[in-house]
RNA sequence: GGGCGCUUAGCUCAGUUGGGAGAGCACCGGCCUUACAAGCCGGGGGUCGCAGGUUCGAACCCUGCAGCGCCCACCA
């Protein structure tokens, strides 16, 4: 072992062995635990996000199979239909190519060719993450098996009347050219106008106050070249003598009605609102209602149709809108304009402002679905953690919208609908099936519907779906409904929900019983991560390191807005002056567990991979200690247990049982938390150096002991780590178990560490805190005092009782060692004390006879320093206890705890302000 | 407009049923002490956002307020 961990020696080698001894298939003998991974895109790259997800993931997994269950991971990805497809688009375009010049055909095969090439990627960073997924029964979204479940779920659906095709308003990405569902839309605040427009009344009209026309106000004047009425509130009085009545809308010359309806808001605006019923989700359920004209006046990519006047065909929507308003203000039809901040659509993947637009679209009837999807959470059949977020389910499901699943993109699974020259529509898992349910035959020309279903529609079925769905598999028997699903809040809906629903349909199953929700992994200053904003970090260049140049040009390369550049570059140099150094995968795990605490979004920050490589190292350290003094020793034969070796046994089973109730919890903080304190605080600051006395100068049954309990303790540590930190843990391991005689492969097959408290030893707790006591007490005046860290000094032990002589007795080895001390002595009653710094433990007195080790004054300040302290506490206690009414209502047992704190405290108290007196007396 | 979350040491965050305010990092002082300088030893530092209430007792429970963040929603 190398005197230094260095992660890069370890790490790539062992998953290769890993994988290629097929260790992470399902084997155990215990019941089944399955975790499904949410399929990244099969053409993107691993980023913080996911690396945090695998980390959480693999812990559970490595835990569930080291505890004897019959463990499967399985493994994925997803065609992510418009991600990836854009991506191919992009690189067509720097070749002056666009997919209609392809055709779809070959469109589609391009887009397999990049998956074919690209495809690999994700799935080496997964096994750089140490992921023990089954890479045996790796799926795809749109491989043959996982499609025939798509068709047969959009069949069924379709026979039962849940799936419809209708022409509808739906959110329209007119640069994507598609359709989207309301999920894919995101509204964002933006700066806009409110502008008035006037519209003359028809016939002559005047209203009774003598005025022609109506002033309507829109955000969006272009589309009035589409309105179909005006419309008031039917209790707006200003209105109510021209509900009835017309306008003629300017520019158009359509005569349109005045109508009453209720959605209007007589306080906002004018009270007057044109109504657009094929560009607006409010003002088409009105001409729902009303029955009025839809005017659809856009073409796909949001110009202009003809449907218009002339003057405005073909043009941009922003383009028409100038005119439109320029045009108006020529003819005086223009009010005043006022500053208005709206929400405005825009599509997720494009950015893209998202136009309402009438089309043919497929979709799915939801409320059935969700009726039993909400009852399953409600029942606990599926339960979320933290519990919260199953109020931002409910919420969404109790009001869920039919879901449009239809898109106009070619790569995805092709919707299985085809239709004959008469516009039959014919649904059937394919043409075969259709002709042969239908009695179509040859003669009859069938044309398949062009879209594709969106990605989620798919995603929905993953855990079904990857496991042989809809044949009866002995997977399926097996793994599901699956233990745990880990992914983030963001796609609660997106997939979660929508899981759930289609799972419950298909297979009467909850897909999984738990949910665990994780935050999302932000910069250091709480910023989101991402490639725009250049704040990203590669989870690959924390575990490799990268220079500060490499970072700065990664980071820089291919921005959408090349303006960003210098930002990015600044704060990169501002934040990674030297780069990023390498950490290695078990530190980055490490990190992600400890900073996983209660669902909420996490700042990954360099100081803390840094803290917990270097405890990688400190465990690492220990363990070398360890292999010196036992590779050599014999550890068989007679044994004689020290105070120490008790206590820690005692302290280990203590974090096993905290461990276990973490994972429980899925508190991976609490886990990686407790495992910090035990391995640094307790085995290596207390243990290993407790047991250096005993290997210099114990008996061969101490030393046997001794070297049993270190090799022992840290080989079940390196089992409890292991789901955390696989590389270090594995490495280690190898070289201490053959010390015991294990002769296992791999510590991933061991078994995971069960606390016996039996071997709990309150006794030797209170010892070693005894012990620790008068160490520090010593300590703290070496410290405070200046006495040289190498200065061997005489310490005496006074007063106190019988158990403190024992104490002394049984672990004098220990004080002396670790105290550093050249003598050590407990005062007899008629002997008195030399004039000495003072340090108490319970009520013995620790005593460093001041020689011309110490100075008075500084002495004296030490102690006013502990006698304040010690005056606060009683002060605060008899002021508790003076309460009549705490002594009277409060528990018995707490009342007691606080007398004795009472008395200790003024005892503590006494014997210092003796001491100080003694003291300021030399 | 509705809902949710957060506010604790300089920073990032724990604090499970109400009963002695914690960790890591940073900071100050001292050490190359034979596992580890990616280390060791000692130390300083908080009116727990604000205001009320419940209680013998509140960081924790209740109400209100403020600030920050997120989600949902049809006010043109």
């Amino acid at each position: 072992m190398d005197k230094t961990y260095q992660p890069k020696d370890i790490e790539q080698a062992l998953y290769a062995e890993w994988e290629r001894a097929g260790w992470f298939a399902p084997q155990g003998k215990g019941n089944s635990f399955c975790i499904m991974i949410p399929p990244p895109n099969v053409t993107g790259s691993l980023h913080m996000g996911h690396a945090f997800q695998d980390t959480l993931m693999d812990a559970l997994i490595r835990h569930q199979r080291m505890c004897g269950r019959n463990t499967l991971w399985q493994v994925g990805t997803d065609h992510a239909g418009i991600a990836t497809q854009m991506v191919v688009e992009r690189q067509l375009e720097q070749q002056q190519q666009s997919r209609a010049d392809l055709g779809r055909e070959t469109f589609v095969e391009r887009v397999w060719a990049w998956k074919q090439t690209s495809g690999g990627q994700i799935t080496e960073q997964l096994r750089r993450m140490g992921a023990s997924v089954d890479w045996s029964r790796e799926r795809f979204t749109m491989d043959d098996g996982f499609s025939r479940a798509v068709a047969e779920v959009f069949v069924r659906l379709y026979e039962d009347g849940l799936i419809y095709r209708g022409k509808r308003l739906v959110n329209w990405d007119p640069v994507l050219k598609t359709a989207l569902s309301d999920l894919e839309v995101e509204n964002v605040e933006e700066k806009g106008s409110l502008w008035e427009l006037r519209y003359p009344l028809a016939d002559g009209r005047r209203t009774s106050t003598g005025d022609d026309h109506l002033i309507v106000a829109t955000t969006r004047p272009e589309t009035m070249l589409g309105d179909a009425a005006v419309a008031v509130h039917p209790d707006d009085e200003r209105y109510a003598e021209l509900v009835g009545a017309f306008v003629e809308l300017p520019l158009v010359g359509r005569r349109i009605p005045i109508i009453a309806d209720d959605y209007v808001d007589a306080e906002f605006g004018t009270g007057c609102v044109k109504i657009t019923p094929a560009h607006d989700f409010n003002d088409y359920a009105m001409g729902q209602r009303h029955d009025l004209p839809m005017h659809n006046i856009f073409e796909t990519d949001a110009s202009l149709n003809d449907e218009v006047p002339e003057a405005y065909r073909g043009l941009d929507r922003y383009d028409a809108r100038k005119q439109v308003l320029a045009d108006l203000e020529a003819i005086g039809l223009r009010g005043e304009t006022h500053d208005h901040k709206l929400m405005v659509p825009r599509g997720d993947r494009s950015g893209a402002v998202v136009e309402p637009y009438l089309t043919d679209q497929w979709f799915v009837a939801m409320a059935e679905l969700a009726r039993p999807a909400i009852e399953a959470v409600e029942t606990g059949r599926v339960r979320f953690v933290p519990k919260q977020y199953e109020n931002t389910y409910f919420s969404w499901m109790r009001e869920i919208q039919d879901w449009c699943i239809s898109r106009q993109l070619w790569w995805g699974h092709r919707i299985p609908a085809w239709y004959a020259p008469d516009g039959a529509v014919y649904v059937g898992r394919d043409e075969a099936e259709v002709r042969a349910t239908h009695g179509l035959g040859a003669d009859v020309p069938l044309e398949q519907d062009p879209d594709v279903l969106e990605t989620w529609f798919s995603s929905a079925l993953w855990t079904f779906g990857t496991l042989g769905w809809p044949e009866d598999t002995e997977a399926l028997r097996t793994f599901h409904p699956t233990d745990v699903l880990v992914t983030g809040h963001d796609i609660i809906f997106f997939w979660v929900a929508r899981m759930i629903m289609m799972t419950l349909r298909f297979t009467g199953e909850v897909p999984f019983e738990t949910v665990y929700i994780h935050g999302l992994v932000r910069d250091a200053e709480g910023q989101k991560m991402s490639k725009s904003k250049g704040n990203g970090l590669d989870p690959l260049d924390l575990i490799e390191g990268i220079e500060l140049e490499e970072l700065v040009a990664k980071r820089t390369r291919g921005l959408m807005q090349p303006q960003m550049e210098k930002r990015i570059e600044k704060a990169t140099r501002r934040d990674f002056p030297d780069g990023i150094p390498a950490f290695g995968t078990d530190a980055l795990r490490f990190t992600f567990c400890a900073l996983a605490s209660t669902g909420r979004d996490v700042r990954f920050d360099l100081n803390r991979i840094t803290g917990y490589r270097n405890f990688c190292n400190k465990l690492w350290n220990a363990a070398n200690y360890v292999r010196l003094n036992t590779a050599e020793a014999e550890l068989e034969g007679e044994i004689e247990l020290s105070t120490a070796d008790r206590w820690i046994v005692s302290r280990f089973q203590k974090l096993l049982t905290d461990v276990h109730f973490a994972y429980e919890t899925f508190r991976f903080d609490v886990m990686a938390q407790r495992l910090y304190e035990f391995v640094w605080n307790e085995y290596c600051d207390w243990y290993l150096e407790l047991t250096k006395p005993v290997l210099r100068d114990g008996s061969p049954s101490q030393q046997r002991a001794a070297r049993r309990t270190l090799v022992e303790v840290l080989e079940a540590v390196l089992r409890v780590a292991h789901p955390v930190i696989p590389y270090l843990t594995e490495t280690v391991w190898r070289e201490v178990a053959p010390l015991l005689d294990r002769d296992g492969p791999t510590i991933m097959l061991e078994a995971f560490p069960v606390a016996d408290d039996g071997r709990v030893d309150e006794d030797a707790e209170a010892e070693i805190e005894w012990v620790k006591g008068v160490i520090l007490g010593v300590r703290n005046i070496r410290g405070e005092m200046n006495v040289p860290p190498g200065k061997a000094i005489d310490v005496l032990l006074a007063e106190g009782n019988e158990s403190d002589r024992a104490r002394l007795e049984r672990n004098q080895g220990f004080l002396v060692q670790l105290a550093r001390l050249q003598s050590l002595a407990y005062l007899d009653a008629d002997t008195s004390a030399p004039a000495s710094a003072i340090q108490l433990v319970g009520d013995m007195k620790v005593l460093v006879p001041m020689a011309d080790l110490i100075d008075r004054d500084a002495e004296l300040a030490r102690l006013d320093k502990e006698i304040e302290r010690r005056r606060a506490e009683v002060e605060r206690v008899e002021k508790k206890l003076a309460n009549e009414r705490f002594t009277a209502k409060a528990p018995a047992a707490v009342v007691e705890k606080e007398r004795g704190k009472r008395e200790e405290a003024l005892a503590a108290l006494q014997t210092l302000a003796a001491q100080r007196e003694e003291i300021a007396a030399l």
